[in-house]
DNA sequence: CATCCGTGGAA
DNA sequence: TTTCCAAGGAT
């Protein structure tokens, strides 16, 4: 890549003290080309990736693993994703194995990942790719785009990553490098338009997958949310924030609400087996779709009379509280628990599973958990 | 544009 | 203990 000579240089008008260095007027190397050098070499080893050299060697991702990782990796760790994805991608090795699972199936199988609308969105996804498409996936970020639970970041990163497309692929690690680099202190999620103008001028035409990736890592590694180390950075000489020593200050964030508190009950109905009663909640709404305990609503306040909200007349006994915090509150349960009366007939909707098991929510863990407490206690 | 939607790790 | 926040999407 030919560096044309600057005419706004400095060193024309290099002083004649620094006449024996003869710094070559060294025009800064582009962003993508210092990004891409460094990703190169300190690319992350993870299960769903093509490394660098590979790739350049001819291999392409599976458009099903990007797709799959991508989908897992929205709001969550790597370190969370990595073995759950390889679990994933054990039990559903394609897309048409995953269109042909039961919805149930891959919800259990997401059970502890959270934010279970992805799970729902993967399979109908699935069913969707498997039905209409062939069972390939679309290479365009447009058709990307119209499939369940892909939105903008998602179409963009498996256009990018999976078909080596040129697509401005912005997620939250992204937003803060770019913000960074250009001192953008218009607040999210204001700036977004700010930050996509300013990835339009210098994403490249080539690579444009790993320069994704290689920014997502950076920002992961380098350019963290708190205390990020400028002096690995291979942009560092390019960034407008490091340069005024303010890196810490962006990206301008709105402040945050309080979490309220919500209260409720549950109840462990155990049978003869030592089987457990649990129930499909319903389809929308909070922890759509999975198992839980029956139960009360979860409110500001407790219920009058929370045993109407039992599934079975029993001997109740409040074993003990469970205490969870979701994103927009935090859940007190109260946690009762009940031998299954004589004649007891389940509902159509509920089931009876071994407690340890069932896969479940994590708030239903450990309410579980409360209502059958470990045995030994010193 | 605002709100809803999980979880676990780090500081 | 509390706060922050991670490869966001749907409504």
């Amino acid at each position: 890549m030919a560096c044309v000579h600057s005419n706004t240089g400095a060193s024309r008008y290099g002083t004649p003290s620094t006449q024996n260095v003869t710094r070559k007027a060294a025009k800064l190397p582009p962003i993508p080309q210092a990004l891409l050098r460094w990703y190169d070499a300190n690319a992350r080893d993870l299960p769903w990736r093509v490394a660098p050299k590979a790739r350049k060697a001819g291999a392409r991702p599976d458009p099903y693993a990007v797709w799959l990782s991508e989908i897992m990796l929205q709001q969550t760790t790597v370190a969370t994703v990595a073995p759950r994805y390889r679990e994933f991608l054990t039990r559903w090795p394609d897309v048409k194995a995953m269109a042909a699972a039961p919805l149930d199936d891959v919800l259990g199988e997401w059970a502890g990942l959270g934010y279970y609308a992805r799970a729902r969105n993967l399979h109908k996804c699935a069913v969707t790719v498997a039905e209409t498409h062939g069972g390939f996936f679309p290479d365009t970020e447009e058709a990307l785009r119209a499939l369940p639970g892909i939105g903008a970041y998602t179409a963009a990163a498996i256009a990018a990553i999976a078909f080596d497309r040129r697509a401005i692929v912005i997620d939250g690690n992204i937003e803060r490098v770019v913000s960074r680099l250009y001192a953008i202190d218009t607040p999210l999620p204001a700036a977004k338009a700010e930050i996509r103008e300013k990835l339009e001028e210098i994403w490249p035409q080539k690579r444009s997958g790993d320069f994704a990736q290689g920014l997502m890592d950076l920002g992961a590694s380098i350019c963290r949310p708190k205390a990020p180390i400028c002096l690995l950075c291979p942009v560092s000489s390019r960034c407008k924030a490091f340069k005024a020593g303010t890196q810490g200050n962006f990206p301008v964030k709105p402040a945050k609400k309080a979490k309220p508190n919500r209260v409720g009950a549950v109840f462990a109905l155990v049978n003869a087996k030592g089987e457990m009663l649990f129930e499909r909640r319903p389809e929308k709404g909070l922890l759509g779709g999975m198992l839980g305990l029956p139960g009360t609503e979860w409110k500001e306040r407790i219920e009058a009379d929370v045993f109407n909200a039992a599934p079975a007349q029993a001997d109740w006994e409040k074993t003990g509280e469970a205490t969870h915090t979701f994103t927009h509150f935090h859940l007190t349960l109260d946690v009762y628990a009940g031998a299954a009366p004589k004649g007891f007939r389940r509902a159509s909707d509920q089931q009876w599973i071994k407690p340890e098991e069932a896969r479940l929510p994590t708030v239903m863990k450990k309410a579980v958990g409360a209502a059958t407490p470990s045995p030994s206690r010193a």
